[in-house]
DNA sequence: TCAATTATGGAACGATCACTTTAGAATGGG
DNA sequence: CCCATTCTAAAGTGATCGTTCCATAATTGA
């Protein structure tokens, strides 16, 4: 099947170590040799496994939506006794310890990869791949919220649903901005009591 | 006084232009010849008039902030009928107005700027002053909740003005995705009227 | 064992980065 | 009018950008 030297790394690890450079310092403000460096391989060792830096980077956008972004929203999809203040304080408390969590880099990878889409040199495709993932998060929200409030007209609902995401947008800007866990936590706690 | 020859542009002007160019692509994804075009003066002549890229950043920063941030948080500062719910609207609806006009960029260029302060290259007094300047606003919106929600024990006004912060940052991300005019106020009136 | 295939290490590519230099043109006080 | 002063235009600075090339090393099927 497969002729040819084997790989020396890890290329799963790699795409981690990646996905964390760039949660850090963005898009733009991480270079191929910074990777190079983080990674422990050369530039063309990186090229043959990931194709190019904007495609490395895409990789990464999917691999953090699949291991990181997925799990929270979980919280709020079925099979679940997700419905309902319950879903809806674990979903944040999940949305949170992501945000300030001290193995990875602060807040959100995807907030902070949207903040970056107007920079002329970010890949266009990575930007549309951006704008769908943006949607099929509202539309896991929206179910959400048209499961838990039945009784509200659709209008009320899409607008709930939206301002749940805009809470959930400013708790990972203050998540990267450095605010604690326990400041986050009583906001969202006290948005979620505020709602009933 | 001045002697030798008079400056070809209008200044002020020239650093509106260039905030725009930041406002829209950020820090990194700005560069100096993208300036010089744009502002169509010599790099020579910019370096001779705002010191370097950093100071014209920071300068603009500065801009922003007295020209399109601070009219709208003096909304709720006093002297005003400044207080109560009706004065969180009009706050409300100003922030929106700004974030989406369509004579400036999307969104708000202090919030693009903060998720730009990891990148290496980022100047680390610009980072401070963005740091100073958060805790300005906060302070601002704390005094207006412990003036506006006189029953409420002081951990929860906190709580409250961190919330409303955080409400704000959200409708900056999402204004700054594309979101309407029409559906950012919904959110805000959604918030205000749960608020009560 | 030999050819085909893939990975590695390092140098090198042109382009662009922020910034400076140099030479000359415009200005105003004495 | 002269000259110090300031601005403008264009070329040039070394450094870094993303990416590729090339020789060599390792692995496999035939």
């Amino acid at each position: 099947m497969s002729a040819g030297r084997k790989r020396a790394f890890d290329k799963e690890l790699a795409l981690k170590t990646a996905m964390y450079v760039f949660w850090n310092r963005g898009y733009g403000g991480t270079s191929v040799a910074q990777l190079s460096t983080a990674l422990n391989i050369n530039t063309s060792s990186l090229y043959a496994a990931f194709g190019s830096k904007d495609k490395l980077y895409k990789s990464c956008l999917e691999y953090y939506l699949e291991h990181y972004i997925s799990p929270v929203y979980a919280e709020i999809q079925l099979p679940n006794d997700a419905t309902g203040m319950k879903g809806l304080k674990r979903y944040f408390e999940s949305l949170i310890d992501l945000f300030v969590s001290l193995e990875t880099p602060k807040g959100c990878l995807l907030i902070k990869s949207a903040g970056e889409t107007e920079n002329p040199l970010f890949p266009s495709d990575v930007k549309e791949f951006l704008i769908k993932q943006g949607e099929r998060i509202y539309q896991i929200m929206l179910s959400f919220v048209q499961a838990s409030f039945t009784g509200r007209d659709s209008e009320y609902q899409a607008s709930l649903a939206n301002l749940i995401t805009m809470v959930s947008n400013g708790i990972a800007v203050q998540a990267a901005a450095g605010q604690s866990k326990e400041t986050l936590n009583k906001c969202a706690d006290q948005f979620t009591c505020i709602l009933q």
